[in-house]
DNA sequence: AAAAATTAGTAAGTAACACTCACTCACCAC
DNA sequence: GTGGTGAGTGAGTGTTACTTACTAATTTTT
């Protein structure tokens, strides 16, 4: 269906076994639910004891975390340098929207972890890879106050409220391949999203009939 | 924060114990997440014995899922009977936008419920609670598809895609106030939404200088 | 009205789970 | 050779979701 599994970048100062642990859950991620994934499970595929894990992670969930640590800092790097690449607020916003919605379709893992293993735990928000969360989050903040400032964008619109519906756009579209494993088309996700959020859903000619939108 | 915690509706045809049990689920869910919840606790509180639980439910996961049942079929009637009250594509939009929201503001265990533990897992989805939200999901798309005929939306987009985004917009909206304990402003939201969804977010003086617009 | 079946609930389990702890072995410095 | 350190082991332990064999009361059947 989607790409094969991508394994975590390799990390030579990280010992053998640590880094077996990290690619088996991985690994495991891709055919299942974490919580039905088994630490002797993880063990086995790793070729290491159980106790070894708890050597290297304060908990099963801690473990997930510094995974998605990984594969998060490669989204967001990737995020970074491709807003950068381009000028203009709505050009900027494409980019976001086309990365962020390719990096979903690229790893599987990446967008169970994210979408569906670690919201439901408040011990996430404290984790540090929530920090990585809150700076994916800025990104986007900081596209929106300039385009606002330049006068790209409607100057009526709260950004926080415009985030949270373009997060969740984002998500959900992608979140509905995930759960029923369709692929995902960036382009067509994309410019879908673009053309409602750029000009809205409303009708042109039903508009000016009604006098909505001068 | 939000409203006191609501019980179930009061269901005669339920044996006590049953009743006891699910209502304690409730009562627990407001303070703590379903997986740190165990089948001891909830006995303890509806004042039965464990096994008691497994008479009537299979599993602790099918008690969440009949939990949600039950709050999510007031959802669907109350919804149902706000869009039926008024005329217009965009009016629909608006009431199925306000109403969604504002279930979501009103019953914090609901929200938790669906938007946060019950996605990951497949079992779910071959659920019967999953019946409700095919229902929900047809609700909307049901407003797009008129929408789109009578002329007051734009013809070139895909009703898949826009109900991926409304739902998406909607629910990332509220799952960010239930995650952070944060009071959902129905009026606000609702209206952002539309905004947004109705005229896109482009500025006016851009557009035309761009031409991007007619 | 006796017998039979159904319903509501109990009590004592069990396998599997996440996690702990005391330990070994290999390598390196001095 | 002695002491220290980091990688890895393996046999635990308390809890957990779930099971099974049972009772006691009510309702249904005959």
């Amino acid at each position: 269906m989607t790409t094969s599994t991508t394994l975590l970048p390799a990390n030579p100062l990280s010992p053998p076994g640590r880094t077996r642990i990290m690619n088996s859950l991985v690994r495991l991620l891709d055919k299942k639910e974490f919580n039905s994934i088994t630490t002797a499970e993880i063990a086995r595929d790793a070729q290491v004891t159980e106790g070894l894990i708890y050597k290297y992670f304060s908990t099963k969930k801690d473990l997930l975390y510094l995974v998605l640590m990984e594969l998060f800092q490669q989204v967001v790097n990737r995020i970074e340098s491709e807003i950068a690449a381009v000028d203009g607020s709505h050009e900027k916003l494409q980019a976001f929207i086309r990365t962020s919605v390719a990096s979903y379709a690229g790893s599987r893992v990446f967008s169970k972890i994210i979408l569906l293993e670690v919201r439901n735990s408040q011990s996430f928000f404290t984790s540090n890879a929530y920090g990585l969360v809150r700076q994916y989050s800025k990104m986007i903040a900081q596209i929106l106050d300039e385009g606002i400032e330049a006068r790209e964008f409607a100057q009526d619109i709260e950004i926080g409220s415009l985030r949270e519906i373009i997060f969740g756009a984002i998500e959900h579209t992608c979140l509905t391949c995930i759960i029923f494993d369709r692929d995902i088309d960036v382009d067509r996700v994309t410019g879908q999203l673009c053309k409602v959020l750029f000009r809205g859903i409303t009708d042109n000619g039903w508009a000016k009939r009604k006098g909505r939108q001068p």
